[in-house]
DNA sequence: TGTATAGTTAGCTTCATGGCTAACCAATTA
DNA sequence: TAATTGGTTAGCCATGAAGCTAACTATACA
């Protein structure tokens, strides 16, 4: 597990690339070699080596060398920690939400009792 | 909606600074000026505002400016926009899983027919 | 009207990022 | 053994990001 949270930079700052995104897209779909990444980039390879190597400092890909080819694989791990603080934030943001909305259903329900005092004002008044 | 998929690169680069992150999840508890947002932050304000400009342009952040006071809000869209990524991802990571689970499932199989016909050869045999 | 407050603009520095070429291993294959 | 292939290292360049200060605008308050 780690500090995944302290590495939530990296996890972003490797995500906000379109390159690294769609290698690790590729990467979802199973592993493979650098080479066979990097053939549809129109890249440099040392430029795209730079990418995988973003992609495993930030502990999203992984990659192991056998005789002169280095395979990379997808490391679930950190992507969902990165999942994770999405849905850390939702939590936080549905929360004020339902407090909002009670807030806003209890003035409602001042309004209607208002009115139910004082029925002539109902009415449309103007503007929006 | 617009094209939240194009902006993707911009949503986890605001995402990729701590301070930024800070701020999200700050609003995240509700809306909050730019003064107040800066106050936990030892940093000059110009430096501040930049990271609320990018967190905009992002389209994570929304801001209104009334009298002197510029207050921001949260922009849930884009941060669900993220997480939707995320979700996808993840969708063909397990469909990819199973795919893999299946393929074991059907080695581990084969192996045990094999086996059934060589039962000598079943038992430990050393190392990892 | 004068002063404090809340942001904003302009402009500077420093460092990281993303790209390139050229040259260089180290496995394979002929 | 020589040539090819797959990746790596080193080093350069241009751009952009993140921080700063100083000076400015515009609202609110006394």
């Amino acid at each position: 597990m780690a500090n995944q949270l302290s590495s939530l930079d990296q996890i972003f700052a490797a995500l906000a690339d379109p390159t690294r995104r769609a290698i690790v897209m590729r990467l979802c779909a199973g592993e493979a070699s650098v080479g066979e990444l990097a053939d549809p980039f129109d890249m440099a390879l040392p430029s795209f080596m730079k990418h995988i190597h973003v992609l495993e400092t930030s502990g999203l890909v992984q990659s192991e060398k056998s005789g002169r080819v280095r395979t990379c694989r997808l490391s679930a791990d950190a992507l969902v920690g990165a999942e994770d603080w999405f849905q850390q934030q939702r939590a936080v943001w549905e929360a004020r939400l339902d407090r909002f909305e009670a807030y806003v259903m209890k003035l409602k329900k001042e309004k209607e009792r208002t009115a139910a005092k004082r029925p002539s004002r109902t009415t449309k008044r103007k503007g929006s």
